[in-house]
RNA sequence: GUGGGAGUAGCUCAGCUGGUUAGAGCAUCAGAUUGUGGAUCUGAGGGUCGCGGGUUCGAAUCCCGUCUCUCACCCCA
């Protein structure tokens, strides 16, 4: 019986590998040169800490299981509940603030479609004890700053920036009650995904009282922060969220990604532990679903039983993000880069051994070098050179038996250089 | 979990309303070619036509089921 792969999951041949690669290391460099600190946990956990804070849709997308001794576990759908455990663990010793990432490995028994699996990799960055909505543009300029150093523009992506805090506020201010907060979120954040009518419907469903349902509608048609002021009256909270916000904008501008930021209403999220500054990336092509989202989740830490200190953070999935770079040709030159430097070939066969010394020196120097099992005609080797993306061939023949020189072929170019063999090594280093 | 579309070689596909031994291009391997590669030419290997059942003298082709992929919905941490 032929065993195919589970649904949902990817197998990376080298050459898909190679594109994971690039994104991975790619996260992993810019998080440390934006000065977070990398960490990891278990690849499963209890079963109750994925339930604490999520509903039953959610628990029911885990891949859940029972271990020997009875326990009931998960395989980890997101990395977030850990962070707030290990920081929780350790809250009294940590240097504040807490800069942390990860690339873990998540897996969620949802229905695989277009930029979802069952299994994927998902960068997460969070600030952890900064209160300030300079750790929120942090956050923003850290994802912005990996995007371009993938190659994506502002003509490419647009980072969609909006506030819970604001919205809470304002829809409190209207007189929507508490308890109906979490079902209106809902609806809202679909204001983007849905058409016009569609979100009207929606809106008229949980909100009755029709002179409540239009101040929200008018709300949701305003297109900058400039237009908010009409709204918020002499309120306390949504002016001082109004005045967050621009702030934020304010740090964005001076961090010089004003150009990749908008501000938008309708960015809400649709988890119910965001409290403050929200945002997601999208792809400008609007095909797609978000890149990547994030924001202020300022009680989660206290929710898992930890004091409450204030949190912001992100989480970029490889599925959309590779779609993303693949549709616009950015994994570029990666099979030369991942080619042998050096291909070491024969022209002679009684220099098999001579052949295997100047490999092993290659290797021990550093340099990825490689050569033929089979050896053949030299045209053969060379062949074979070009097949692993070898940028340069060390060719051993009768210069090497008579002086000890080799031949150094550029791949490239064709050129060919003859040097002592001593000299060769000498110039590597 | 609900609904639409699709499964023929590693990949992209052809295969007429059911009728010999299921094809092509690309890729792979070998040879032309034992002192110079990417090209070209020649040849070879590779398929239980996703799987199971049904209809039929006969099924890749028609029907049912199932699995997988894909798109949308739900959800999206």
């Amino acid at each position: 019986m032929e065993i195919q792969s589970v649904k949902g999951t990817r197998d990376f041949y080298p050459e898909d590998m190679a594109k994971r690669n690039f994104i991975a290391d790619l996260w992993k460099r810019v998080s440390l040169r934006n000065g977070f600190a990398e960490y990891d946990g278990p690849i499963f956990e209890y079963l109750a800490m994925y339930q604490l804070k999520s509903g039953d849709e959610i628990a029911s997308q885990l891949f859940a299981f029972e271990d020997r001794g009875g326990r009931m576990l998960a395989i980890r759908p997101e990395i977030t509940p850990t962070l707030a455990r290990m920081v929780n663990q350790r809250i009294n010793t940590l240097p504040r603030p807490i800069k942390w990432f990860s690339i873990p490995r998540l897996c969620r028994a949802e229905r695989p479609q277009k930029g979802r699996l069952r299994e994927f990799f998902q960068w997460n960055i969070d600030i952890i004890g900064v209160d300030d909505c300079l750790a929120d543009a942090e956050v923003i300029f850290c994802s912005v700053d990996y995007l371009m150093q993938t190659g994506l523009t502002s003509d490419d992506v647009v980072v969609r920036i909006s506030s819970r805090r604001l919205m809470a506020a304002l829809l409190e201010y209207f007189g929507i009650e508490e308890q109906q907060l979490e079902k209106v979120y809902g609806v809202l954040d679909k204001k983007n995904k849905v058409p016009q009518e569609t979100f009207e419907k929606m809106l008229e469903e949980v909100i009755s009282d029709s002179s409540k349902r239009q101040k929200v509608q008018k709300l949701m048609a305003v297109e900058s922060l400039g237009q908010l002021e009409d709204f918020t009256g002499a309120d306390e909270n949504a002016n001082q969220a109004i005045e967050e916000l621009k702030q934020l904008f304010n740090y964005l501008d001076i961090m010089g990604i004003t150009e990749f930021c908008r501000f938008d209403i309708g960015i809400v999220r649709g988890l119910a532990y965001y409290t403050g500054i929200v945002f997601e990336i999208y792809d400008k092509s609007e095909q797609l679903r978000a890149i990547c989202g994030g924001g202020r989740y300022d009680n989660l830490l206290a929710d898992f039983g930890g004091q409450k200190i204030s949190a912001t953070g992100m989480g970029m999935g490889d599925c959309v993000l590779g779609i993303v770079l693949e549709e616009k040709g950015l994994f570029k030159n990666l099979s030369q880069k991942n080619g042998i430097e050096y291909f070491v070939a024969l022209a002679d066969e009684s220099l098999q051994n001579e052949l295997l010394k100047v490999v092993a020196r290659l290797r021990r120097a550093g340099r990825k070098a490689d050569f033929s099992y089979k050896g053949g005609s030299l045209g053969k080797q060379l062949k074979q050179a070009s097949a692993v993306n070898a940028a340069m061939c060390v060719i051993l023949g009768e210069e090497f038996t008579q002086k000890k020189q080799l031949v150094i072929k550029n791949m490239d170019s064709g050129q060919q250089d003859i040097v002592a063999v001593e000299d060769f090594f000498s110039r590597l280093g």
